[in-house]
DNA sequence: CGCCTTCTTGAAGGATCTCAAGAAGGGTGG
DNA sequence: CCACCCTTCTTGAGATCCTTCAAGAAGGCG
């Protein structure tokens, strides 16, 4: 098999919450995929539309964007390497929110055919999937608690702790730099704010030392964001106990051999 | 098989997007259960807790909470019956959120083993709990853009107006009235507003003329409420075609009878 | 070098919150 | 059947957070 380092990233992300067998995850790495250099500020899935593959982000950040009827935009997931930005359009192919890269992006298209192919003969597979999709829903639901019940400040460091977790720089001691190519006025779009209010905040950050964005995010004070954007990584479930498969539920202690 | 008016109420919603066989649906209202009145303002799904049922709502109004560290209380989802309020549990069994009923509730305590036993059997039934998994999801996040970008007379006029549609009553002419047992100190923790603003937001609409929340909601002119909701239905794909299994897609055609 | 995007700053206005208190409604016990 | 209590709804006034509008500075790229 030829070397796949993009599917090797998703790869990775399945198996951080679940446990695959080495043939399952061979089936993973094998995953046709075609390539693509998406430019910012332009939609590479539209809304509405209806797809018939899933989009693999393979570098740059990508936002998953909603919008009111007279056009204002607002984005309600980022997604960063390794993610498949819209792995649930395999169960539900007409898109209701647009893809967009924020900054150059590569993507790997995956048909829905291959991946329907693999979750219809790996069970296990299909698990993985639909776990995968609801860790990000997980991450939704923490974003509306984050835009309805925090102020800018407490928002704008809750993101940046959040992405920072997801990166696998945090947490940590001493200064934490990771890549987050996203502008004020991206960022104010994710966080429900104007950019004007988004620069003053950082300046605020940036100011008490906590944190800083430039083209990467700077985080001078863990503990310190961490506690001004009350941010508690459980809902990542990042660290948790990869789930066993359905079949075990019922076969009993067939062994699986992890990661 | 006994009559079972609760799980036929789930199976309703599994098919409204799901294809399943006669045997699969068989399969779903035969699902044990242990039945339960739940009193409201007391979670019956606690923040962290490891869970090894999921919840189907049988009667009565249920909120997801989220929450900041000070304890301030965000609903991330409201679920009437029908709704399996926590199915995500299945792969995800530690909560991330909490389930509280908004007024008295009765529900239904399904065990995971169970369900997982009728995923791994049938895979169209975990195609079927994924995508049932996905439409909540896709609520999530136009719930982001409901708190993000709309003031809150759209917010509220949104949130009805959703409630509505899947309550089954709207789209209609003339006067709609549905089942909201909400008060409107819940109303502001769905909305991220005060209690007190979304009581100026109701008289708002109320005087106005387009709807009113009393145990009831009415809505007095729907297309003027979804006008001021900003409300497109098409992120609940209510009305849309149900999806054929994942073995359709490697077999062919062979035939599944609908509903 | 020049253009275009992004960042920054100021001032004024408005939406929503906070605090406080009274009115209405529904359930329960005497 | 009435009185009481507790929750919910309602109203007012002042404070605050965030937006809006406008314009200049800084930075990247052809």
């Amino acid at each position: 098999m030829p070397d796949r380092p993009d599917l090797r990233l998703f790869l990775n992300r399945l198996t951080r919450r679940s446990v695959l067998t080495t043939e399952e995850q061979e089936v993973v790495l094998g995953l046709p995929g075609h390539a693509e250099h998406v430019r910012s500020n332009r939609d590479f899935v539209r809304l509405g539309e209806r797809v018939d593959h899933s989009c693999l982000i393979v570098g740059g950040f990508v936002g998953r964007f909603g919008q009111t009827y007279n056009g204002v935009r607002q984005i309600v997931a980022l997604h960063i390497p390794g993610d498949m930005a819209d792995l649930h359009s395999v169960v539900q192919p007409e898109a209701t929110s647009a893809l967009q890269a924020l900054s150059t992006a590569t993507i790997l298209r995956v048909p829905h055919v291959a991946l329907r192919a693999a979750a219809a003969a790996y069970p296990a597979l299909a698990e993985a999937f639909w776990r995968d999709c609801m860790a990000d829903a997980a991450i939704l639901a923490e974003w509306i608690v984050n835009l309805g019940r925090r102020n800018a400040r407490s928002r704008v460091a809750h993101l940046l702790c959040e992405m920072a977790v997801r990166s696998g720089v945090a947490p940590a001691r001493g200064e934490i730099v990771f890549p987050f190519p996203v502008t004020q006025s991206q960022l104010g779009d994710a966080t429900g704010m104007t950019a004007v209010h988004v620069n003053r905040t950082i300046q605020s950050l940036r100011r008490d030392g906590l944190a800083d964005v430039r083209s990467d995010a700077h985080i001078y004070d863990w503990d310190a964001l961490a506690a001004a954007g009350d941010f508690d990584p459980a809902y990542l479930h990042f660290h948790v106990e990869p789930q066993r498969p359905f079949a075990l539920a019922a076969v009993g202690s067939r062994r699986y051999k992890s990661s």
